[in-house]
DNA sequence: TCGGACTAG
DNA sequence: AGTTCTAGTCCGA
């Protein structure tokens, strides 16, 4: 990170929800959560909603019958919006740093630097231009290290003094140590409730008694991770600005049921829907799969009949070719047990690499990539809609009862024509 | 080299 | 009745 010896830290403040409230006023002030895929638990909570002490990962169902009496509006994940709206951040914060890491869909590390007085007065102008611009409300955190930089921004989210940006080094060294004495460790990036315990019983309950630590006996008693945690309170930067990572060393794709699937056919329909995601993704990002592992499995919370069935196929060649992944996910069908009740399934590619480099014999070998399935299949799904065309039994009419549930979704209000908000005029 | 443990968001 | 999904790193077998 040449000419940069600081980092800024900017992190969309409950950023689903924040989306949602970009596109809907109505929403401003009041508790909004946004559930996970199939309306399964609360992945994000606005102030409203964590004062009213909802938390995260609640499950719906114990949530809906008391919303009404709150006001608690719960929205589906709308990936789309979300995904459109954090593409429109990452490219504005591109104008305020050389060295733009991103991190997640809601965070980014910028390479900084300047006196304090500027390095404040720069987070203030993002904040502000996100705000005006894209329309959600960002927090900045300011320092020398990617721990402190975390830790900065969560001061700044929820300590209102530093009225969402805040440079650490302008914080006076004991006024430092004040406020690491009165956080606990979970608070750490990297620290969650297993490490917390274990630290909590060899007396380190703060990130002030984390830091007075000795990092050889962290290593030693935990792990470099955990060490390099401890070296970067303490101001030494460990964790580096990273590049933009170009390929990915597996792919998942998985999802709960609405409905229990109970049969080894039910199992193969479900398959043939899912081996098309996978295929897509690898031709989305110009690679191809060696291995596919199907899994599917019971209810964590059912203690009967529990089953966590799962092939690992090597596949003949390289390939995103649908009609393989699809072959090759079916045989999960072998290890279904009749009248189980299998609440979800996925299909993981691995050993990815780059398309293309491939021997005349192995493109002899292909012949569904020769004759664009993956393509059409796309193309067709992409202008008559998802579930329009299909392999094996991912054609049959009549539409899966199993598929995911999303009672309370949002419109696609930027990425899609007829989704558009409208705004009447008077 | 693989799978399990742990973590983030 | 019902409790997300994706991806990383480290470590021991």
């Amino acid at each position: 990170m040449p000419g940069s010896d600081y980092i800024a830290h900017v992190d969309v403040n409950s950023f689903y929800a924040s989306a949602e409230r970009a596109f809907n006023p109505s929403l401003e002030g009041v508790p909004v959560v946004v559930l996970s895929n199939n309306d399964g638990c609360v992945v994000t909570r606005t102030a409203e909603a964590k004062a009213l002490g909802i938390s995260m990962g609640e499950p719906w169902f114990k949530l809906a019958p008391r919303a009404k009496a709150w006001g608690l509006v719960a929205l589906s994940s709308n990936y789309e919006l979300y995904g459109d709206i954090s593409a429109r951040v990452m490219e504005l914060l591109g104008r305020y740093s050389a060295w733009v890491e991103v991190y997640s869909i809601d965070e980014a590390f910028l390479g900084v630097n300047g006196t304090p007085e500027r390095m404040r007065q720069l987070g203030r102008t993002i904040k502000d231009a996100v705000r005006r611009h894209v329309g959600v409300p960002v927090c900045v955190g300011i320092a020398r290290t990617k721990g402190l930089v975390k830790l900065a921004n969560k001061l700044a989210k929820h300590n209102p003094d530093f009225a969402g940006v805040c440079h650490w080094e302008s914080i006076p060294e004991d006024a430092r140590d004040g406020l690491m004495s009165r956080l606990s460790v979970v608070e750490l990036w990297g620290v969650a409730t297993r490490l917390t315990n274990r630290l909590n019983a060899m007396g380190i309950r703060t990130i002030l008694d984390l830091k007075n630590a000795n990092p050889v006996m962290i290593r030693d008693r935990f792990s470099v991770v955990l060490m390099r945690t401890v070296m970067e309170v303490q101001g030494t930067p460990c964790i580096p600005m990273e590049e933009e990572r170009v390929g990915r060393d597996q792919l998942i794709f998985s999802r709960s049921f609405s409905t229990p699937v109970t049969t080894a056919a039910a199992m193969g329909q479900v398959m043939s829907v899912y081996a098309q995601q996978p295929s897509a993704r690898l031709a989305k990002h110009g690679l191809q799969a060696k291995v596919l592992t199907a899994f599917a499995g019971t209810s964590h919370y059912n203690q009967d009949n529990i089953s966590y069935p799962s092939v690992c196929v090597p596949l003949p060649m390289p390939t995103a070719d649908p009609v393989l992944l699809h072959k090759a996910a079916n045989s999960l069908c072998e290890r279904i047990y009749e009248g189980v009740k299998y609440v979800r399934a996925g299909i993981m590619v691995t050993d990815l690499r780059p398309t293309g480099n491939q021997s005349p014999l192995e493109l002899f070998e292909n012949p569904h990539e020769e004759r664009g399935i993956g393509t059409l299949l796309e193309s067709v799904s992409k202008k008559y809609g998802r579930g329009s065309i299909g392999l094996g039994s991912a054609g049959v009419r009549g539409g899966p009862d199993w598929s995911m549930k999303r009672d309370m979704l949002s419109p696609r209000y930027t990425t899609h024509w007829d989704e558009l908000l409208l705004v009447k005029a008077s």
